[in-house]
DNA sequence: GACATATCGTTGCACACGCAAATAGTCCGC
DNA sequence: GCGGACTATTTGCGTGTGCAACGATATGTC
């Protein structure tokens, strides 16, 4: 067994430790955020992406892409938020084919109430994650992606 | 914003990296391993965890660990797999509510077979993921997950 | 030995998903 | 300004999923 069939091995033993840390903490978010506000970790992601717009509109495309989900899971994702009042849709006047959505009031105030059960939720998940010999390495690793606020504080 | 709150979107933002980065894998594995041996990820997951015990057997639970998967799916996704000649229930003599599951020889000629498939695939979209800025230092803290063998190498 | 309790796997049910086809709008060459 | 290629969003359809309820076995208590 060569130095390429080590890389090989190393590639995969990353990802099933990257799959299993990310199934670990998506089931962990989703009963806590089902159980407390309702909302599935996705409509979290959702309102969570409006949110940081800031008062923004944002295209179906865009919310497909920060949600790793399919164009038609993304409209009827959309639909449902819509029919519970978090969000509205605006079509845009220079591209026709385009639709925006940004979050109502009562999306913004469910979000605001939503956040500190995902954060607190997440901390306390990636505790436990950090405990298990096989998740921790990765778990450290986290913190590299996101230097330039940390370091500026 | 203290120190504190940073932390919390430190957390916040490495998990949507590894999101977003899981997704991308993900659905790349599931076409590429759907057209060239009609596997989807999670059956891939199983043949792959069931050779790697080599010969040995796993319980449905342990199945549904390394899957990440309910055990209502497991139960449906090993039966979808039995269909298909891929893989045996064997009742264990010790603990007759245990099911073991063990690998057929077609299953692990099809294991063969989707292996390098599954292989390549991950080498490529890792390299295409460490194109993207906002995910390369998490695709680079991947090898630390497996220091052992590389190192003994 | 018998009853309560816990664990393992399976099934009924509702629902969210992806794929492919359909619809509506834009852009470009001419 | 007209036809064709392309893009954005939506709908039909089949399928995989989680939750809760169930049957079967194991374990502990009296």
């Amino acid at each position: 067994m060569g130095i390429a069939d080590d890389a090989v091995e190393v590639r995969a033993r990353g990802w099933r430790t990257l799959a299993a840390l990310h199934g670990l903490i998506e089931s962990t978010l989703e009963r806590r955020l089902g159980e407390a506000v309702g909302l599935s970790v996705v409509e979290y992601t959702v309102l969570d992406a409006l949110d940081r717009q800031d008062g923004w509109h944002m295209r179906m495309q865009q919310l497909a892409g920060a949600t790793a989900l399919s164009a038609s899971a993304t409209t009827r994702l959309v639909t449902r938020l819509e029919d519970r009042g978090l969000l509205t849709r605006v079509l845009c006047a220079d591209d026709r084919r385009g639709i925006y959505t940004e979050l109502t009031p009562a999306g913004r105030e469910l979000y605001e109430r939503a956040r500190p059960i995902h954060d607190e939720t997440l901390e306390r998940v990636l505790g436990e994650a950090a405990a298990r010999p096989e998740l921790a390495p990765l778990v450290d690793a986290l913190h590299v992606v996101a230097p330039s606020e940390a370091a500026l504080a």
